[in-house]
DNA sequence: CATTGGCACTCGGTGGAATGAAGCGCTGAC
DNA sequence: GTCAGCGCTTCATTCCACCGAGTGCCAATG
């Protein structure tokens, strides 16, 4: 895959080629490029053209008199090089802010940017769910279920709640229970839960011996209610839009498509690759390293809470999808859904 | 739909052809029925008895000079007079006995359920969630988290616990809250939520004046944090198996089965009309009431605890399943989640 | 009267041939 | 370098003939 230098007519024709074959779905032919690429030559002078651009990979003819398709290497190449993406319509933009509603809670608004992706784009939308490493800790309380048995009910943002049930070695009465949330609370609360996390190991390693039992223990109680993490998790949405395109239409591959989006691990695998891009990324066909990704694109952007990025949005396509409409759609919602989130962020403090 | 009075020959014949449609997938003439039906007659008079049958609207021909293929009305003849239900098979039993693990919480329980019935039956499976009415409150406690909202936290049999956030009129400081809680629980942990409900309004209406304003604020919060009970839902497990069946594989009309799959309401209000029965129940084409149900069955059966119906599960597929099979699985499944809910409702009583 | 064998008829599916359209490569001229 | 023209290849569509499965009807039979 040595970079080619194509000249200007080159890039032309095969820009207006991929273009009329995301548009139609068909080969294209010489004479269809002669009429719609606006340069002045005859289909003959395509067709040599065609013949080089073949010769180094970008396009493949199905069969000996068939129009030219697209390969892989040919999208990288128009996505990478000669893509005009279509500055986002203003319209649009105002619909997606809409579907992000001011007060709605995280798992809302990560819905909503799931099937914003989904309905927009007419493909199959997905949000890695965001590490809540940086959320900020506004409370921590404790709850004695039985004999071993802790509730750790951890409050995120002032909004957002989480249960942990926690099997302790001895038992633990209710008040102990109290002053140990109040201790914690008073030391950590409103900080992100990575530092309150990193706090508490280094309270536990090295002032050991400077804390009573009481504040030993409950450091090592909140420990274990932070430490716990959810398993990061992704969240898919109209998936079916994807049984709309014909070259997906093979029940069988639809089959292990719809599964894989079941499964979700390989779809966590691939926006794991994107995490740290800090823009638009794309994936077009094998490149995502799934071979039953053959003929899927994957477009996916990381969106962000007070300048860090916490997760990877997307969609997944045919990989003839319109990349120019596509790829400002997934660009803008992340912003969007990453602004949402952080104009949350204000937790009203209590105690 | 008068019934009718069918001869032994009728029915040995509607049978016989109904397994071999379903065996197949492919209309059945009379020559076959002769040779596989067990009776002693000629191709000949087996066609005047298919003249009749079709007459009676229990089967079809689909051209001129293909074999027949039983209507819905065929099916449903079939499945209440003619079908042999197998006997479950003990190795098939004990399979799905282990996938319901013994400590398993109830989400887990009903997940296994739901994979079960797809990965056994090879069809899609659905699990009404079970109403929470009487499940029993081991723990209610309440947490504040800004001025005017408190959280409200439910232990139920001493492992499930669930979130409420409530939104207040005024501010309750968190002893309050305590004590409020204490009084809760003192009175109401162990009953049933449904019970819980009924004494906290009855109280309400009829005892006010007798009660001071802490014990009346506290009842009023237990009932709002119990009153709101989430949205019953269903869960829905193993969809893509539906792409195994090539009478379903319309794209067209896949998609609109997905999508129902997806939005799950029209399968809730399928499964709502089966909760009163208690055995299994079968809808055969339209009779759910679904144009595009057209050529599927649903097959149901409720599960209780403590001998009272809580859900309904069952699976989706072709018209044409085996229900002699489908029929014991879904029947079993439900016991067995029924037990597998019961064996683990004895919560540990705390306080 | 129920049953049966026979016969004509009707479809749907298959396979091959014919036709047409699309499009390419190549060559020779400008 | 560009282009028109020619011949060739390939696919898709259509048409037709034919086969097989299966029916409906009828007349014969026990």
């Amino acid at each position: 895959m040595q970079d080619i230098q194509l000249d200007t007519r080159a890039r032309t024709l095969l820009r207006t080629l991929i273009e009329s074959y995301i548009r139609e779905g068909q080969p294209v032919g010489s004479r269809t490029l002669a009429r719609t690429s606006g340069l002045n030559v005859s289909p003959a002078t395509i067709r040599n053209v065609m013949a080089d651009l073949e010769g180094m990979g970008l396009v493949h003819a199905p069969h000996t008199s068939a129009g030219r398709v697209p390969t892989a290497a040919g999208y990288r190449l128009f996505v990478d090089a000669l893509l005009e993406i279509r500055a986002p319509n203003r319209e649009q933009v105002e619909a997606i802010e809409s579907r992000f509603s001011l007060g709605a809670s995280t798992q809302d608004l990560l819905d909503a940017a799931g099937s914003v992706l989904s309905s927009v784009t007419r493909l199959a939308g997905m949000v890695r769910l965001p590490r809540n490493r940086q959320v900020a800790l506004s409370q921590i309380e404790f709850l004695r279920l039985s004999e071993r048995r802790v509730l750790a009910i951890l409050v995120i943002d002032g909004k957002e709640v989480q249960n942990r049930v926690l099997e302790l070695e001895r038992d633990y009465l209710q008040p102990e229970l109290q002053n140990m949330a109040n201790y914690l609370n008073a030391h950590l609360a409103g900080q992100s839960l990575h530092v309150v996390r990193g706090q508490l190991l280094a309270e536990m390693r090295s002032v050991r011996r400077d804390l009573d039992a009481m504040m030993l223990a409950a450091i090592d109680l909140g420990e274990r209610a932070i430490g716990e993490d959810d398993p990061d998790d992704v969240l898919v949405a109209g998936e079916t839009q994807l049984l709309n395109y014909d070259e997906l239409a093979d029940i069988h591959r639809l089959r292990q498509l719809l599964e894989a989006f079941h499964e979700k691990r390989e779809i966590l695998a691939i926006l794991d690759q994107c995490i740290r891009a800090d823009r638009v990324q794309i994936f077009i066909g094998r490149e995502s390293g799934l071979e039953w990704f053959e003929h899927c694109s994957v477009v996916t952007a990381p969106y962000s809470v007070d300048g860090e990025i916490v997760g990877v949005l997307g969609v997944v396509g045919p990989t003839r999808m319109s990349y120019d409409r596509v790829i400002p759609i997934v660009d803008i919602t992340a912003r969007l859904l990453g602004a949402a989130l952080n104009s949350r962020g204000e937790a009203p403090k209590t105690r």
